[in-house]
RNA sequence: GCGCCUGUAGCUCAACUGGAUAGAGCAACGGCCUUCUAAGCCGUAGGCUACAGGUUCGAUUCCUGUCAGGCGCACCA
């Protein structure tokens, strides 16, 4: 059991017996100290039952020293500031930590696979195969894989889904455009529509399909045809580009899955005779939007859906003008299909201009999978790409848009994921390409990749001089007294717990600033002990620690996808 | 007009769901390499946490209002 546990029973199990009847037993919330001098672990409770009981939160908490049936691992209990209780650890209890992390390798951190937790489906990214993925995309996508790095450490069985839009009149426009580009590529002279995709990519698509289907016949068939025939071959060939983006980022999928897939099984219509059966929906009309112009607003009657019932604040329309589903009916589908293929939990991330969007489809997903508060979605807020203070204009029709791999090429897949994920994603942040590479070397990520080569370095420079690691349960932990040392057994004990109020809170930047602030306590370790020493038993122990140390760095540095270099 | 998100050092962001002296990285200034990696360390400077109230032992955090920015507001995806 971890020692939190421990001391959180412990407490519990004293105020239990003691407090008068009817007195509600208050939650005991053990928290990580700033100040190293405040100890391990500071509880508040004291404070917290200062009014129910009518005494001081110091003499509350004085009784709390003396009265709890304290575990062995606890050095001493002391009443500090305004009643806060602070516990002080055994140190070579502490230090026992070195052992197993160096001993369970890579699992330090990580919990066993649980059964009892749902299955969950992780779906990021869903960039719409029309052309390659933009830097705008790529913040969901780092954010997503180490989400779904550190929900895997916890336990979670989960499945990272791509959801491929590739229904839609968008489709139809992409075709159009690699037909325009054939068409000119045979000589003719092109005006391109305002609507088309005019990026360069369409040409390289329409070459690679004119190789298996000669522009003759092509031209010979059916526009209609002709389009069903060139869309899906576009698509592949982009989702094939997209592949290699995000590779580039060292991110894969388990599972892609295709919207007109879903069309074709019949599964949006059934859907939809489904709904209507249970008293879902209902023909009606919706009023015009409030506050913003539609100048070809007409009152139309349409299938809707009653997502009011489940607090959205109008109901949402299943089938447009023209009879066919809205892609709001694909998507319920698809979140039914997700249910029914054994998803209990499903976490959808998008980017924040679809913050609109949630309130419908969790209603929907509620009303047709008992599922309440499904899907849990996080929005990521938008990225400013800036060059040199100045916002870099994107527009997709001017093909102006910088693509992710420009960026990736630029900065390097470390540097972007680590930047990405040190801020929470309800912020939005500017991302200046320039002084990303300016930067390069002085950037956060290379300070804590810095960390995990020197320790490297150490080991290396250990093994050349000769010298035998002693297994970690012949080591003397006690000689690691220094505030330094002491400073990263405490933080490699904390690495546990923040993993896992990451994964609860779905929150994977946790992940990087802790990395920093372990990075920042090796470095200082660093200058201040050198680890190996005249003494024997002191080295040991001290490379010990840095044997852990590295360990965990990695560790850590894996959840983000980030490399963990030797040498730097 | 309504809804969601945000406002913290010159810049980019943290602060462990309400805790103790608000911290890192860049940028500025001053020190530290003939011993394990100077992509590092130590020090200095930089803050009325947008503003005004409220809740309580205690507020950057919760509530209300104001201001500012971002995103969204049928039949696109």
């Amino acid at each position: 059991m971890v020692v939190k546990q421990q001391l959180e029973m412990a407490i519990r199990h004293y105020l239990q017996n003691t407090l008068p009847e009817g007195a509600a037993l208050p939650e005991i919330h053990l928290s990580r100290p700033k100040q190293q001098g405040h100890g391990d672990y500071a509880c508040n409770v004291a404070m917290q039952l200062a009014r129910v009981l009518r005494k001081s939160p110091q003499v509350i908490a004085q009784q709390l020293v003396a009265g709890v049936d304290w575990p062995a691992v606890v050095a001493k209990a002391e009443v500090a500031g305004p009643g806060f209780l602070n516990i002080f650890l055994q140190q070579a209890a502490e230090a026992a930590v070195l052992g197993r992390a160096v001993m369970q390798g890579a699992d330090y951190g990580r919990v066993a696979l649980r059964d009892d937790l749902p299955r969950v489906n992780l779906e990021f990214v869903s960039a719409n195969p029309t052309g390659p993925m933009h830097v705008g995309h790529c913040r969901g996508a780092c954010v997503g894989d180490a989400l779904g790095n550190v929900l895997i450490s916890q336990g979670y069985r989960l499945q990272r889904e791509y959801y491929i839009n590739d229904a839609g009149a968008q489709i139809g426009v992409l075709a159009e455009s690699v037909w325009l580009r054939m068409r000119e590529l045979n000589g003719a002279t092109i005006d391109f529509p305002d609507g088309c995709y005019p990026g360069e990519y369409v040409v390289g698509i329409a070459q690679g399909i004119l190789l298996e289907h000669p522009f003759a016949v092509l031209d010979a068939l059916d526009a209609t045809v002709r389009q069903q025939l060139i869309a899906p071959l576009a698509v592949a060939a982009n989702m094939a580009m997209i592949r290699g983006d995000l590779a580039a980022l060292n991110i894969t999928f388990d599972h892609y899955f295709s919207e007109s897939a879903l069309h074709d099984a019949g599964s949006v219509a059934r859907l939809i005779a489904q709904l209507q059966h249970d008293g879902w929906v209902y023909r009606g009309t919706l009023p015009p939007p409030k506050g913003k112009e539609v100048v070809d607003y007409q009152p139309v009657e349409q299938l809707l859906f009653r997502t009011t019932k489940c607090g959205d604040e109008v109901d949402r329309p299943l089938e447009k003008q023209d009879g066919t589903p809205t892609y709001f009916a694909a998507d319920i589908a698809y979140h039914r299909d997700k249910f029914d293929r054994g998803f209990g939990r499903q976490i959808d991330i998008w980017g924040a201009d679809h913050g609109g969007y949630v309130a419908r489809v969790q209603a929907a997903v509620q009303a047709v999978t008992d599922l309440v508060g499904q899907p849990e979605v996080m929005l990521v807020q938008m990225v400013n790409l800036l060059r040199n203070g100045t916002p870099v204009k994107m527009s997709k029709r001017a093909g102006t848009f910088v693509t992710l791999r420009e960026v990736v090429d630029e900065v390097g897949a470390d540097a972007v994921r680590f930047n990405f994920l040190t801020r929470r994603v309800e912020s939005q942040l500017d991302f200046d390409l320039e002084a990303a590479k300016k930067q390069s070397e002085e950037n956060p990520v290379y300070y804590v990749q810095y960390a995990h080569a020197r320790c490297a370095a150490i080991l290396r420079k250990a093994d050349e001089a000769g010298l035998l690691l002693l297994p970690p349960e012949a080591v003397d932990l006690a000689l690691l007294g220094a505030p330094e040392e002491q400073r990263l057994v405490t933080m490699m004990l904390a690495y546990p717990e923040m993993l896992a109020t990451a994964a609860e809170r779905l929150e994977p930047y946790r992940v990087a600033t802790w990395l920093m602030a372990f990075a920042a306590a090796l470095h200082r370790f660093y200058h201040k002990q050198r680890v190996m020493v005249d003494d024997a038993e002191v080295s040991q122990a001290r490379l010990l620690l840095v044997r852990a140390v590295k360990q965990v760095l990695s560790n850590g540095l894996a959840m983000l996808g980030v490399r963990a270099p030797e040498r730097m």
